[in-house]
DNA sequence: TAGTAATTTAAAAGTATGGTAAAACAACAG
DNA sequence: CTGTTGTTTTACCATACTTTTAAATTACTA
């Protein structure tokens, strides 16, 4: 079952948004304040966190930021209005969803079912990718360049399919290591790299200099954006 | 006549709606849970579905879901108020028509009669898959290549009929045992294999290289695509 | 330039699939 | 009810393919 951590400062809101999510069999934690949100999300690892905006202690930004800097863990942002949705998303803060006030908790809950089934099955929901001129189709398990058909190993599409589906953003080799291999935590870091080399000499025009999967000194990789 | 399956569970409109759509001329089947109804539309096939989206048992967005996963029934969605049904729009669930209540039952007659134009009119929806130069005819539980007729056992039938319903989508070994069998989740993975080793040398013009079911390493089989 | 980090290579270890064949099971006719 | 027939399931092995590892090389950053 999983489980969604609430971070939000009206405690009427929690309560009902609790109430709902409860019932619908979720484990729900909460928090009223941006640090204290940040430090239960770190000690609990929730599967998803729905996050105010405006928090006392630590802004809602602020919190969005750090989750995304340490982890993956899908976000809704909820926004106190339209307008201010609209900005948000201009920042590119890394919330995977936003709900502005006032809202339905049903609509709260039909985005949290949404965003979890995103990131629970596999990599994402959609049919479909299209980055560069890559065709992933998760459904077919096949990519095709221009057409062409590439043949990928298991592990290759799960790291190609992961990292083509957030373009710009960097995952280290560990988060790498858990989504395309499903063994975190166990085994030897390097070995994404030679799965990437693998895979560069498939994709990539010229896999000395990789257009696509970019390397992140110190980091990992990142597939590349537009 | 066309076969509609209702899952909602307000009875008074359930029974406002058969009525409607039994006048029509429409075969009416209906279930007042998620998943009785999920139950019943695998095991009787309908046209199409028409599905509320509050659901004891198993939510409708669950059972749009596992209808789309497992087949391409349309669907047409039953939403509390207009902004709910923004709101699933834009979650591309992949429900075919959304209807917001209240609603007149000739509003929703009027989608069904469109729905099904659509859809008939589409070859998917057809009780004839042709693909490649195989006919599998679902009604007469036949195959017949380049007019030859192909004798399958029960079994094999269902896989084929499975794959060849959704070309170039790629099944797990457990998905076929599901769907061909029916006995999902018990059972040895591998003897889906046997039926495939068998099909092949039925339908295969080189069995040693499949053209038709192909294999996908590490995950299952494939129809081949176009 | 020294010290890390990333890439490449190639070989070893590990897994998945295909084919064969036999056992278990089910349907049916006598 | 029993034997026959055909179907489905399982087991096993050989082969093909994939993943991991380690070591050598190259590249990057401060």
């Amino acid at each position: 079952m999983s489980t969604i951590l609430i971070i939000e400062d009206e405690p009427e809101l929690v309560k009902v948004l609790r109430s709902y999510l409860e019932q619908a069999g979720f484990n729900v934690l909460t928090a009223y304040r941006g640090d204290s949100g940040l430090s239960t999300w770190e000690h609990k690892h929730p599967d998803l966190v729905i996050l105010d905006l405006n928090l006392p202690g630590l802004d809602g930004l602020d919190v969005a930021r750090e989750i995304r800097r340490k982890g993956n863990t899908p976000i809704i942002m909820l926004t106190a209005r339209v307008e201010e949705m609209d900005q948000l998303i201009g920042l590119e803060l890394g919330a995977d969803d936003y709900i502005p006030k006032p809202f339905s908790p049903r609509v709260v809950l039909a985005r949290v079912r949404a965003l979890l089934r995103r990131s629970m099955s596999s990599p994402v929901a959609s049919q479909v990718l299209r980055v560069a001129n890559l065709e992933i189709s998760l459904d077919a398990h096949t990519v095709t360049r221009a057409g062409e058909l590439i043949d990928l190993t298991p592990t290759e599409f799960n790291l190609l399919a992961t990292l083509a589906a957030q373009p710009g953003r960097a995952f280290t080799r560990l988060q790498l290591l858990e989504a395309g291999l499903g063994n975190a935590y166990e085994g030897y870091e390097r070995t994404i790299d030679a799965h990437i080399k693998n895979l560069r000499a498939k994709i990539e025009p010229d896999p000395k200099k990789p257009r696509y999967i970019e390397t992140v000194f110190g980091i990992g990789y990142r597939f590349h954006k537009e």
